[in-house]
DNA sequence: AGGCTCATGTAACCGGTTACATGATTAT
DNA sequence: ATAATCATGTAACCGGTTACATGAGCCT
């Protein structure tokens, strides 16, 4: 459901193709909401079949032919209460596999469930290091015209810088108990 | 294909019911895998049938009865190597619709933003309260036996804490900024 | 009489993933 | 040569959600 709205909050930028789509995708939401290239264009013609959105076929010679979808009036109306819906409960659930391991990490000796969290740690500042780039890339979206609008989407980056760090002290609290901690 | 996963950790520890396992994902489990009833249920019939469980009916006449599974040498093994693998490259990932909504509040006026936030906020604030404010009480991890166990699941509840908290601290960042910020 | 706990399920649906398929142009 | 970029899709599958269905006993 949501990435259908993330391509409607796009499309309300201005006109895009699949492809375009994608790239806007990886190169800012990606850090909290990954999506599929094979997803995108499904969903894309669900919308056009619901009437949100309309798509012009762009011929091109040199490159393969593009499909320029623009949001319709409706669609815009439903992007502009799924905002209005504001936060739902669902905000503060977070759903972590990782979690559920780190849960049942009693039935593994504590060497094997530091090196586990080792690895996490790891994994969160290579990260990091991926984020540190993005602030950037972002700011190619808006262009001078509308600080407004990158406000946002530096409030989702500092979110997620947040999370890491957190994550990364956790960590190493962790590991450090299971260093401490004699063999049961 | 993580349920499966908790289910079989749980029995792990000890033969449980259909019922028990609503009850254990409800009480542990329940801050990062939600577990509805019915997928649980399905899960069980599904992990009886690859051999992982092994279930027995137990006729009771106060009460309806009830099916006791227990975890087999297949299933033990299937969990462990599942526990082995470590910590995936989705441990990092955090998919957030509420995330989404915030990287396209630009759309909406600040005092609506804020709102939301705020919103979101309360809603941190009820589930802190819920999870029972239990930062120091982490302590004293011996060498036995209950005491390791114990010791992840505390893991889990730390990282509960320190995520909560970090959603708090950084909603009041964002409505600060908001606040002081002219309608565009 | 009304609501809670115990106890187990089915059916329809849906959002999302994985694997597969194609094919031209451009840069190294 | 070969890798990357541009560009779009289909089909099968699966994990998970929602809604629905049942029904006895216990507590107030």
């Amino acid at each position: 459901m949501s990435l259908s709205f993330g391509i409607l909050g796009f499309l309300n930028y201005g006109p895009m193709s699949g492809y375009d789509l994608i790239k806007a995708f990886e190169s800012s939401l990606q850090f909290f909401w990954h999506a599929q290239s094979s997803h995108i264009y499904l969903e894309l013609k669900k919308l056009e079949k619901k009437g949100y959105i309309s798509g012009e076929t762009i011929v091109q010679s040199d490159r393969p032919n593009k499909k320029i979808f623009s949001i319709t009036e409706t669609g815009k109306q439903a992007f502009m209460s799924w905002l209005a819906e504001g936060a739902g409960e669902d905000a503060t659930q977070f759903k972590s596999a990782f979690l559920m391991k780190v849960f049942f990490g009693g039935n593994m000796p504590p060497a094997q469930s530091a090196a586990m969290l080792r690895k996490f740690k790891k994994d969160c500042e290579t990260y990091l290091e991926k984020m540190g780039s993005t602030p950037e890339s972002i700011e190619n979206y808006g262009s001078n015209k509308e600080n407004y609008q990158t406000m946002y989407w530096q409030f989702t980056v500092d979110f997620g810088y947040g999370f890491i760090k957190n994550c990364i002290e956790w960590a190493d609290r962790c590991i450090e108990k299971l260093e401490n901690c004699k063999e049961p």
